[in-house]
DNA sequence: ATACAGGCTCGCC
DNA sequence: GGCGAGCCTGTA
C-alpha cells in the first residue's frame, strides 16, 4: 500500500483512538484501520509524522482536528493538581471531529455499556448494515446511515445485541432520515439549543447529548459527566461534600473548566479510566 | 452465579 | 423537579 506522509505534531493517534470517543479502529500491524466516513483509511503513526493510505490526507488532518491549538488548549486548563497530572499523562490526546449522525447512533447505543460491548456493537451494526470499502486487503464496513437504519427493524437491531437501545436507535434513525431531525442544519444553533435538540431525540438525555456535541459538533466546552468524571470530581475535588446533586456539578464545572472544559474533561476521564486498578474496558 | 456496567425514561412523591 | 426502579446484554 502506498502512504502519504502528513505532519502531525502534539498528537498520539493509539491514545485518542483509545479514549472512549470512537469505537471502531482496528490495530494492525504498525496502524490502524478505520472508516471516515464512507470512506476506508490506514493511518500509522511514526514520531510527529502520520503515514496514511493516499488521497486521505486531508480526510485524516480533519478527523484527527490536528489544526487545534493543542498547547494553547492545555495551557488554558485550570491549574491545580488533579488537573496537572491528567494533562501530562493525556499528552497528544486529541478531540476527533466524527460524523454527525455516526457519532449520535453509537452513543445511543453506549449507555450502561463498557467500551468493549460498545465496540461488539459498533462492529455488528457496520457489518450488517453498512456499505464494505476495500483498502489493501481489508474490507471496512462504514457505519450505516439513518436512512438504512430507519428501515430495519427492533428485532433485527437486537440481533446486533442492543439490547432495550434497539428501540431508541430505530426511533432515532427515523427521525433523522425523515428530515424531522436535520443534524447539519443543527451546527448553526448555539451550545444550549444544541443540546435542548440533541435530548429530543430517543435514547439521548444530557450525557449522550454533550458526547455528540464535544466529538461531533465540536463544541470543546461540552463537559459529558459519565460515571468515571463524576468519580473524579467528586473524590478529587469534593471530598467531603456529602450532599452534592448533579446539577450542583454541573454548574461547578462550567463555572471552573470553562471554554475548553471538553478537553480538559476527555484529559481526567481517560487518566482516570487508564490508571484505574481494577475494570478494565 | 449474581451483580454490575461510560444511561434514559417513566412513575412516584 | 428530585429520586428510584426497570430496561438488555456480556463480562467478572
Amino acid at each position: 500500500m502506498k502512504l502519504t506522509k502528513i505532519a502531525a505534531p502534539d498528537f498520539n493517534l493509539a491514545m485518542t483512538l483509545d479514549s472512549g470517543q470512537v469505537f471502531h479502529w482496528e490495530k494492525t500491524g504498525a496502524g490502524f484501520i478505520g472508516a471516515i466516513g464512507e470512506r476506508s483509511v490506514y493511518v500509522e503513526q511514526r514520531g510527529n509524522l502520520l503515514f496514511v493510505n493516499q488521497r486521505s490526507a486531508d480526510l485524516v488532518r480533519n478527523y484527527f482536528a490536528l489544526d487545534h491549538p493543542l498547547a494553547r488548549i492545555c495551557a488554558s486548563f485550570p491549574d491545580d493538581p488533579v488537573m496537572n497530572v491528567a494533562r501530562d499523562f493525556c499528552h497528544g490526546l486529541r478531540i476527533i471531529r466524527q460524523p454527525k449522525w455516526e457519532c449520535l447512533a453509537t452513543f445511543i447505543c453506549s449507555s450502561m455499556k463498557r467500551i468493549v460491548h460498545i465496540r461488539q456493537i459498533s462492529r455488528a451494526l457496520r457489518n450488517r448494515f453498512g456499505n464494505a470499502d476495500k483498502i489493501d486487503k481489508y474490507v471496512v464496513h462504514a457505519f450505516p446511515s439513518a436512512e438504512r437504519l430507519a428501515q430495519s427493524s427492533e428485532r433485527l437491531l437486537r440481533e446486533c445485541a442492543l439490547g432495550y437501545r434497539a428501540k431508541n436507535l430505530l426511533a432515532t434513525a427515523r427521525i433523522v432520515s425523515s428530515g424531522n431531525a436535520d443534524l447539519e442544519a443543527w451546527s448553526s444553533l448555539s451550545d444550549l439549543d444544541l443540546q435542548a435538540k440533541l435530548c429530543g431525540l430517543p435514547g439521548v438525555g444530557a450525557k449522550v447529548a454533550n458526547c455528540v456535541m464535544l466529538f461531533a459538533y465540536e463544541r470543546l466546552s461540552a463537559f459529558p459527566i459519565d460515571v468515571w468524571v463524576e468519580r473524579v470530581l467528586r473524590e478529587k475535588y469534593f471530598p467531603r461534600a456529602r450532599k452534592l446533586n448533579a446539577a450542583g456539578l454541573r454548574r461547578f464545572t462550567e463555572e471552573y473548566f470553562g471554554k475548553q472544559g471538553g478537553y480538559a474533561q476527555q484529559y481526567l476521564f481517560h487518566h482516570a479510566r487508564t490508571t484505574a486498578r481494577r475494570p478494565k474496558l
